[in-house]
RNA sequence: CCAGAGGUGGCGGAGUGGUCAAUCGCAGUGGACUGUAAAUCCACCGGGCUAUGCCCUACGUAGGUUCAAAUCCUACCCUCUGGA
């Protein structure tokens, strides 16, 4: 195995000490940015997804290329998600076919996504190397053109992620939303802390565990928004001594609200040695709320999906207003003010809102990359000035 | 000058007797987005109201046929394509 850089070592040590935001790479990119540019607002951690890269380009072609740092050229952190989430937001939502198992998850994948994501599995079929991992235990490619069939566990989650080469690493969780039925909410709690152990053990048996990894493996704590339920997961889970406890489900009650109680209860139930993820958490004043939870680490769509949908964030605009610019609202067309006045970004330094609300009526791309690249330096300065120690 | 084709809401373009204030796309306006199938999705989009309904003005212009016309007839104006 190829040892981690030392800027790596320094930062899986230091992981979720203060609190981190993870800009969300799941697919080994983050839309709209280049890796220096990302670096030039702050960010060192980023978040991978296991079952996007399964799909596209494979474990295999990861490892073959000497991990996915050395492959997608980031030196940085990178936590990569289970695939969980896609059990719950592909599969629970009936986007996609497939069933949940107590052995895991099956996807079949859509012919239209197939496609997209075909030019290098196409070849990679021919020889089956993309299931080489698995024994043919498991993993099954049936069509290369319209559905194949992927399978994950808890023990090729992890499989998946060590041949990633991760630097932390989450179990394989069943993820739910807030609003379901209590026997769902037990059942998932239950099959969430089977594949924990299942998860942990392949790890510490094969593997050696974190500390012959230098790697963190992490576990989701699932419970709805039965608090008890979701003290009893983190309990059980924090008595296999993982690296990091992650909030799973879907973090929001049925009005949108932070579901604050259940945060509280799983900080409450976990080692206090131990940081807690807050899994797409969030908007800025969800954030927040987290951080004076207890919770110091945190990922979500938000800032990247909304700045390429033109919702800027500022800190010229109100927390009630949650901060929210429109910068395609036509009240802009004529403003020569920077979309925040308070920002050192590339955007805000140089661009007026006028501007950027021009380069999006056109369509240019351009807009797309300077609106991500300043949500994301909105939200590395929102999370460092939590830990007062703001130096850009 | 002759022969064809056509003129529809900001634009493109459906509709060819009633269910048409008029399909759809673009543009416009607003909203949504929380471990990313998302440079996406949704709503509104002639005007005026005592507004889940009513009234007015609209399918080149002017007449006509009809209970009823964007749709049929007549004339005129204009555009395009061929031919002199």
């Amino acid at each position: 195995m190829v040892k981690s850089s030392e800027k790596r070592q320094k930062l899986i040590a230091e992981f979720g000490r203060k609190p981190v935001f993870l800009p969300d790479a799941t697919r080994g990119a983050v839309k709209a940015l280049t890796f220096d540019q990302l670096e030039s607002v702050g960010v060192q951690h980023i978040v991978s997804n296991t079952l996007h890269m399964l799909m596209s380009p494979g474990p295999d072609h990861i490892a073959s290329m000497g991990g996915i740092h050395e492959f997608i050229g980031w030196d940085g952190l990178i936590l990569t998600d289970s695939g969980g989430f896609q059990v719950f937001s592909l599969l629970h939502r009936g986007q996609w076919d497939g069933e949940i198992h107590d052995d895991g998850a099956t996807f079949v994948i859509p012919e239209a996504y197939a496609k997209k994501i075909d030019h290098v599995n196409k070849r990679k079929s021919d020889t089956s190397d993309a299931c080489s991992l698995f024994d043919g235990n498991g993993l099954t490619v049936k069509s290369p053109r319209d559905g194949r069939v992927f399978e994950l566990t808890p023990e090729k989650v992890i499989d998946i992620q060590m041949q990633m080469d991760s630097d932390v690493m989450v179990v394989l969780d069943d993820c739910r939303k807030t609003g379901i039925s209590r026997d769902e909410a037990e059942k998932t709690v239950e099959r969430t802390i089977k594949w924990a152990e299942r998860g942990k053990k392949y790890f510490d048996e094969k593997y050696g565990g974190s500390a012959e990894t230098g790697k963190l493996l992490t576990a989701v704590v699932q419970g709805a928004n039965y608090p008890d339920l979701r003290r009893m997961c983190a309990t059980e889970l924090s008595k296999m001594g993982f690296d990091g406890y992650n909030f799973g489900g879907y973090l929001l009650d049925e009005q949108g609200n932070l579901v604050v109680d259940e945060l509280k209860t799983v900080y409450d139930a976990t080692p206090a040695d131990k940081f807690n993820y807050a899994m797409g958490c969030g908007k800025p004043t969800d954030i927040i709320q987290a951080i004076e939870i207890g919770y110091t680490v945190f990922d979500t769509v938000l800032p990247t999906r909304n700045a390429r949908h033109g919702t800027l964030y500022s800190f010229d605009i109100p927390a009630e207003d949650e901060f929210k610019l429109k910068i395609k609202n036509a009240r802009f067309k004529d403003d020569n003010a920077p979309v925040d006045s308070t920002c050192d970004c590339e955007l805000c330094t140089r661009y007026s809102r006028a501007y950027l609300h021009q380069m999006f009526k056109v369509g240019e791309l351009t807009a797309l990359t300077l609106a991500t690249l300043h949500n994301l330096r909105f939200y590395q300065r929102l999370i460092e000035d939590e830990t007062g120690d703001y130096s850009p």
